[in-house]
RNA sequence: GCGAAAGUGGCGGAAUUGGUAUACGCGCUAGACUUAGGAUCUAGUCCCGAGAGAUCGGGUUGGGGGUUCGAGUCCCCUCUUUCGCACCA
């Protein structure tokens, strides 16, 4: 009569159905029915690079997201649950050149079997808004976006120094250079000089990071790891004139109301000032190899704090507008090329970099702040002085102290004479967007001898990515050795011309893949605006924190400039967002815990492990593991006790019969019943997947004794029961359906509505109540739950436990927390 | 160096507002059943001391101090770890 518990069989059963059914399949164009809108959500995890098989640590993110939208149907939400691929990008093309398969046919594969995987997890994607980055009607609104960026200025190409991986070969975006190295491979960047498209993110700093202020539902460190990379700084601009140039130089500083103390320029050896202000130098050879070397130095070792200050003297000078005074003109390789203007004022007297580098090279210095009272040499100042003093020796600002105020009024001062400005400076660059690689959208302009660089008319697009392509790895964008896809004809004079063979960043594709879920399948427009302002902003994204400064700030990037086109009305896209934290496993390889991944040796498949303990089993360990926000380490062994919990779960059901149709203790189990749906709402309200299995196993801890002790009617235990198995759908949704239809229910538990409690249900008669004497706890009595302080306070007096603990003491104070403990305090009796 | 988060049994962790610290699970110990299996079930399991025993006493949330009838929780100091930023003018 006792069937075991067969979860092989199970999961295919309702994997099989969920399928058939397309049980997560929503209809876009009911959404925002007048009398419900608020009925409608969107759910969204990050979007998984189709080059790397999942592991449990990836499952993670989806099993949480799939425990949400459970959830959510189950409270009456038509909930949305898109997935898409992030198609394009390196692995795919390294796949091509190490084992000769083809980019598109190996991702094509790859999709496959990473869908597989997500049906065995129980995963209820709506499929039918899929989508891939590489499928021409995905990219070709790639370019599209591209060419109406062109047209507004937004996307533009220029020479410029860029980061180059020489492992990739190709250029990387700032925000893909970690630590001075790849993101991807992790082999140092170089710096290079090369033609390249970029997206003018810059233009968008200000509203970027003004539109964190709102996000209010994202967590704080990404919001702080977005105003870093952003890198605000407010200040102003001070122009220095270079009598021997005729030029004018112009720096950026944070503190104009120095200027008096700036006793040398600095630039950086890059800047374009540099090789005019050394022509006449009699070491010149020397300076411009020096020049070479630091150009060349490593980007990682550069920034490196312990890096030593070197400079060279020009031999030029400049004049401080402020003092009228001569001051000489230094190249030094702590100052960097792309921030500010390349070059500032030293200020070793207010500045810690300015001062060691002044005693280094035996440059002066002078005070502009000076501490209170006492006087100080310049020759002996061992620290800057930062914020502290008043102005002496700078004449109109004599006994100003420092701060903001007076940095207006030297701004002030500086433009009123012509010589500096107010300026706010960035740290983020510009988005580089183009690679050398051919596993990527074509951007769509070519090149004719008559016309230039010509833009595709709308009507030519998409711009397909040719399918005969050799890939050798040498040296090169395999798309440029493609005469059919090179060679072509310019759309304005019918000439000859050449494609662009420069592909996009794969960050593009996912920059706007949200709106393209709403629209999937159209063919006429990027997305159906109206359809978007129904559903956008998306309502709950989940992912990992990697993306904090990546994919999150292109995303909100390109929203608002298509907000900015008017075809959304949105201008943040992800309104709640929820970083879960890294799988960790010990690793083999260096003997450490470290985030789960295959180059670690470290990771666990989901396939052996399901076929072991199935999906269930592997859901409600990976939620029972830690809180989800926090990093988290597998561990083998205590999977066994998320298949031991389901095991006693599905014999409870068999065990049911044996309960007596009227038992003494009913009012328990109830109470146990309704205090667990309170406290498993709670946890999944804040996302406390850890906490709502633990509440879980204690109902059917109850359960079980209730039954063992058979103190429970059998009424009474179904309906703990039944209770149970709906809280648990959202974790464990396949045996949890299966004991749901085996006791003759017909609806999907995603049909139901999700158990309520009764507040009057929690409330005991008789409460035990903790009795402390001087804070320490003494004993348990019961009282009534009504029961008034000196009703409560007689009792608890007559606790022998508590008299014994009376002794020689009498009660100066009894403190009575309602429905909790009563505390006595004692003095010694006088 | 700056900023943030966190330190609780052998381990993962719980304790939403200051009110029984260690829920739940892993592991471990003992026992039951057994076609002796890494299955299942039952009981025990923060530390120290006393007791044959049910029990009793004391201590414990990185360390030190404070507020309070009462502190894992609030405040101050301190140590450690993790993360982010870091020659950004």
């Amino acid at each position: 009569m006792s069937t075991p518990y067969d979860h092989k069989a199970v999961e295919a059963k309702w994997q099989d159905r969920w399928e058939k059914t397309r049980a997560a399949e929503v209809d876009l164009r009911h959404a925002g029915d007048s009398h419900s809108q608020d009925k409608y959500y969107m759910l969204m995890m990050f979007p998984y690079p189709s080059g790397d098989r999942l592991h449990v640590g990836h499952g993670r993110n989806y099993i949480l997201g799939d425990a949400l939208y459970r959830y959510l149907r189950m409270n009456g939400k038509r909930a949305l649950n898109p997935m898409g691929w992030d198609a394009f990008g390196l692995p795919a093309e390294n796949a091509a050149i190490q084992r000769g398969i083809h980019p598109n046919d190996w991702t094509l594969a790859n999709i496959k079997v990473m869908k597989e995987q997500f049906r065995r997890w129980g995963i209820l994607f709506d499929w039918s808004k899929e989508i891939a980055s590489c499928f021409p009607d995905y990219y070709r609104w790639n370019q599209w976006l591209f060419l109406h960026m062109l047209e507004k200025g937004i996307a533009y190409k220029k020479m410029a120094p860029v980061n180059w991986c020489p492992s990739c070969q190709t250029v990387l975006a700032n925000e893909q250079v970690v630590d001075g190295a790849c993101e991807r491979c992790g082999t140092p960047v170089i710096q290079r000089d090369l033609e390249q498209w970029f997206f003018r993110i810059t233009g968008y700093a200000d509203r970027l990071l003004e539109g964190l202020d709102g996000l209010e539902g994202w967590p704080e460190k990404v919001k702080v790891m977005q105003r870093n990379w952003i890198g605000r700084s407010e200040g102003g601009e001070v122009d220095f004139r270079l009598p021997a140039m005729e030029e004018t130089l112009t720096v950026f500083t944070t503190r104009p109301d120095t200027i008096h103390g700036a006793t040398f320029l600095v630039l950086a050896p890059e800047h374009p000032f540099a090789a005019r202000l050394i022509a006449g130098h009699p070491d010149r050879a020397g300076i411009e190899a020096w020049i070479e070397t630091v150009r060349n130095t490593p980007r990682i070792q550069r920034s490196a704090e312990e890096n030593p200050k070197e400079g060279r003297d020009t031999g030029a000078v400049a004049i401080n507008p402020a003092t009228g005074e001569e001051i000489p003109v230094w190249l030094a390789n702590y100052v960097l090329p792309e921030y500010g203007t390349g070059a500032i004022m030293a200020v070793p007297a207010h500045d810690a970099r300015d001062l060691a580098f002044a005693r280094q090279e035996g440059l002066p210095v002078r005070l502009v702040y000076h501490p209170e009272g006492e006087a100080i040499d310049p020759a002996s100042l061992a620290e800057p002085i930062l914020h502290e003093g008043v102005i002496r020796n700078a004449p109109p600002f004599d006994g100003l102290a420092d701060g903001a105020e007076t940095i207006g009024k030297f701004i002030d001062w500086m433009a009123a004479r012509g010589f500096g400005r107010r300026k706010v400076v960035y740290r983020l660059r510009d988005w580089l967007i183009s690679r050398q690689r051919y596993w990527g959208t074509p951007i769509p302009v070519v090149y004719c001898e008559t016309d230039g660089m010509v833009p595709l008319p709308d009507d030519q697009l998409p711009v397909e990515l040719p399918y005969d392509v050799e890939f050798t790895g040498r040296e090169g964008n395999p798309l440029s050795r493609s005469k059919s896809f090179v060679e072509t004809r310019c759309p304005k004079c019918g000439g000859p011309a050449r494609r662009e063979t420069d592909t996009m960043d794969t960050f593009v594709d996912s920059s706007w893949y949200y709106l393209r879920y709403l629209s999937p399948r159209d063919a006429t427009r990027m997305f159906d605006p109206e359809i978007a302002n129904r559903w956008m902003p998306v309502d709950q994204y989940i992912g990992g924190i990697e993306h904090a400064i990546l994919h999150l700030l292109y995303a909100r990037f390109i929203c608002k400039v298509l907000h900015d086109f008017g075809m959304v009305g949105i201008e943040e896209p992800f309104q709640n967002l929820f970083n879960q934290g890294m799988i960790t496993r010990f690793s083999d390889k260096s003997g450490r815990v470290e985030k789960m991944s295959k180059s670690r040796g470290n990771t666990v498949s989901p396939d052996e492990l399901i076929d072991e303990m199935g999906a269930d089993t592997e859901r409600v360990y990976t939620l029972f593991i830690g809180p989800p926000e926090k990093e988290a380490e597998w561990s083998d062994e205590a999977v066994s006790g998320a298949y031991r919990f389901l095991s006693r779960v599905w014999r409870l059901q068999e065990r049911l019969p044996e309960a007596p149709p009227t038992a003494p203790s009913d009012v328990e189990l109830e109470r146990d019943r309704h205090a667990t749906i309170q406290r498993v709402t709670q946890s999944f309200e804040r996302f406390s997947f850890n906490t709502a299995v633990a509440s879980l196993m204690e109902l059917s801890n109850s359960l079980a004794r209730a039954l063992e002790e058979k103190t429970a009617s059998r009424l009474c235990c179904e309906e703990a029961f039944y209770t149970l198995v709906q809280l648990l759908h959202p974790l464990a949704p396949h045996i949890t359906e299966e004991l749901w239809e085996r006791r003759g229910y017909t609806e999907s538990l995603l049909d139901t509505s999700w158990p309520r409690y009764d507040e009057a249900k929690l409330h005991r008669d008789r409460i035990s109540l903790v009795v402390q004497v001087d804070g320490k706890l003494r004993d348990r009595v019961e009282v009534d739950a009504t029961a008034g302080e000196t009703e409560v306070r007689a009792i608890v007096l007559a606790s022998p436990k508590v008299r014994e603990h009376l002794a020689g003491r009498e009660v100066a104070k009894a403190v009575l927390v309602p429905g909790r403990l009563m505390n006595l305090v004692t003095r010694k009796t006088a």
